[in-house]
DNA sequence: GTCTATATGCAGATAGAC
DNA sequence: GTCTATCTGCATATAGAC
């Protein structure tokens, strides 16, 4: 009983927060990792102090120091955090539709819906890159996040094409073509914002559809939201 | 006669070298920017050290001062350098060559040539626009390297089309297209450093082949060099 | 034009109180 | 878990000699 009671006191003046009322350590760091991703897929992380982040975050600089060892290390959180949730988002790309074209369109709309993560993945991941460190657990996911968003496609069309919806195409080939092309989207809209998002993607549908020989046009994306 | 001799003898006293020869200050600025061009592409202007550039040019850090207001006009510098030697190449791609599709051969040659210029080019475009310094004379020019390799491009394909020997499509929608894929292979290779570059424009080949109807397989870039 | 020497400031990182 | 205070080192930038 006295045990017990004294526990919760001992409890109370933790809870007693300060400003910024104290977290789990899973969510601050959490917190800690997502707005750090945001800035450094912003800005490139040299660019990013770690005051930055605390401020950002509403949080003393020290604290960072608490759940990472350094700027590196919450780099790479960071990474494998953007990986992860792409990863995440993938799957929903695994449950099995009915038509391969389904397929296909709901693996270019995901990748509309997602683009801006997507654009913070790749941005970072390139910023990694012309890191000269080498990061072997990095490096294997950043392939993986490729391969895998390949090879859901490419299982995709390599299915309409066996079902003779689509016309045969290399489709392991065809479909780095389209995430290439997808990157490619990614920088051009950072580099130059006016970029017609909805436009650039109706137009890779319009290469898609004719390479495969799909009938019908494509369904168009329009401006803004999905809402009429 | 006496004043030419007394000009020839001004002269010499300033040609006397210490370690690193005295040089006129275009060669010297140009060299400056050409490494911190090479360096800044690399690895980001935030990442690169003053130190380094002068290191790597083989001056002393002063010297950069001497020649730059601070590290951020000598961006600038670099930027401008950058578009001002890519417009040169497009140079080339004015001379007006046959027929259409020896144009777009022409065209796609040049972008496998200038690819790692380009590629370097591309990055600190990339990097500039996520600074929040907004310089318009730069992002003027950036605006107009694209518009202008769109343009090129888009005219051969529209003289192809008029003179039937491509199939109708939206020539500056298509151009656009293909320049928007080119980025996305130069991040594709900075990210994934075994990106088959030749095969990738191969598989490029085959998609304009077949979106402008183009009789005949397109042809194949070898790796390495053109020599047999 | 190029160097040596140096000022200045700030970013990354730690110690220790609460 | 979070903060205050502080150290350290390095990068940008300048002054001034040669």
């Amino acid at each position: 009983m006295d045990k017990i009671a004294k526990s919760q006191v001992q409890k109370k003046p933790a809870i007693r927060g300060k400003r910024p009322a104290r977290k789990t350590p899973s969510i601050r760091k959490e917190e800690l990792v997502t707005i750090a991703f945001d800035l450094f897929s912003e800005r490139h992380v040299a660019s990013v102090t770690i005051k930055d982040i605390a401020r950002e975050t509403g949080v003393n600089t020290a604290l960072i120091y608490y759940y990472f060892e350094n700027k590196e290390d919450l780099f790479g959180a960071v990474i494998e955090f953007a990986i992860n949730r792409a990863f995440e988002n993938f799957r929903k790309l695994h449950e099995q539709h009915l038509s391969p074209l389904d397929d296909l369109n709901a693996w270019i709309n995901n990748n509309i819906e997602e683009f801006e993560s997507i654009r913070k993945l790749v941005q970072i991941s390139l910023d990694y890159s012309r890191t000269q460190k080498s990061i072997p657990a990095i490096e294997r996911s950043i392939r993986q996040f490729y391969d895998e968003e390949v090879r859901i496609l490419s299982n995709c069309i390599r299915k309409g094409i066996a079902e003779k919806t689509f016309k045969p195409v290399d489709a392991d080939e065809f479909s780095r073509f389209i995430s290439t092309y997808l990157d490619g989207l990614m920088v051009h809209s950072t580099i130059l914002p006016e970029t017609d998002l909805d436009r650039s993607v109706n137009q890779l549908r319009a290469v898609i559809w004719t390479m495969l020989g799909i009938e019908g046009t494509p369904p168009q994306s329009r401006q803004g939201s999905a809402t009429p």
